[in-house]
DNA sequence: GTCTATATGTTGATAGAC
DNA sequence: GTCTATCAACATATAGAC
């Protein structure tokens, strides 16, 4: 117990982060006061500014601590040798990472528009890193002529659509298992790729 | 020229929705006031009101028109005769009402969690109301033994989820037209339901 | 139907005591 | 590091003159 009475400053930080990532996915950045925030974490509002800049820092870093972590993760991914294998991979990896974390999605895709435009440039450039590596796959696949594609860019927009589309209905209450989940979207991605 | 001067019911109402959509769409619900929409139909803030009963019902009505246009358009729509002329009526319908809309979408998506309780509800009714009519054509090309679908819902709402998508990339000005852009995507869905 | 004026509350952020 | 107190700006919505 060397600690100051007080001094939370290794605690507050992140239960500071969970709380606006919670209250953000829930009724949205603009709708979300410092206020509701500070409340959630058990301090004043002013308390707030110890830790982060303002409101938009906030935001900023959320989103971007989402999406360095979904880069990262994907690195960390075994793929596969073929581009087959690389597209269960994927289509796996996106699907798992993306339910676990269902309040950083629905920021990152939601709250895209109230980021300020030198905040927005940096989270779309790590976005198009994200969509790039599917795009390789399906280019791979097709080059190597197992996936018939009518056009690769269109194929990656529709199948991250699709795949992120999981994440508005899916409850670990519901009816089907995260692992049968992700199986029936792959045996509909691998179809939808001539594969 | 009956009109009384500065009698302009008739034309404010359809403006001041116009600029609530606009705004709506481009910086979200909750961080438009209703003073910038006022300002941008040319009227005081308190002048609104002689139109809505207040914001929250602007935001119903916009959302409710929108998915009773949805449905509207649906039902006028030629529907083929065999599940598969059905599907492909289905996708290019989809695409096309959703690019000709981009605003409404945008805000049918992304603002329900601003709604009241009691609102939500009714714009959900009308959401899967839509959700059944490409549920309805799935499972009858199951049936009718054309299609091959691992779950008929799952397939419903990967379907839906990919076209929607459509509308956060697509530019006029861009790469491809709107008829190549319906022929791509209606490529994969038939691909992906194994037609 | 629109205006001005206003009631009433909330916002993001800061200053300074402890 | 957190608190209280505070600021200036902004919010939604209404009342009453014209």
């Amino acid at each position: 117990m060397a600690r100051t009475s007080g001094s939370h400053s290794d605690i507050t930080g992140p239960r500071l982060r969970d709380a606006a990532q919670r209250l953000f996915a829930q009724h949205g950045y603009a709708a979300v006061s410092m206020r509701q925030i500070a409340a959630e974490v058990g301090v004043q509002a002013g308390a707030l500014y110890n830790y982060i800049p303002d409101k938009q820092g906030l935001l900023f870093n959320l989103m971007k601590a989402h999406l360095d972590d979904l880069l990262a993760a994907w690195q960390a991914e075994p793929k596969g040798e073929t581009p087959l294998e690389a597209l269960e991979s994927f289509t796996r990896f996106h699907i798992r990472f993306h339910l676990d974390r269902p309040d950083a999605v629905f920021i990152a895709y939601m709250e895209l528009r109230n980021l300020e435009p030198a905040n927005f440039a940096v989270i779309e450039g790590l976005r198009k890193r994200y969509e790039t590596v599917l795009e390789d796959i399906l280019r791979a696949g097709k080059d190597a002529g197992v996936f018939t594609l009518p056009d690769t860019k269109l194929a990656t927009l529709a199948v991250i659509a699709m795949l992120t589309g999981v994440t508005t209905w899916y409850r670990d209450t519901g009816r089907l298992s995260r692992d049968r989940v992700e199986r029936i979207y792959w045996n509909m991605v691998r179809k939808a790729v001539g594969a």
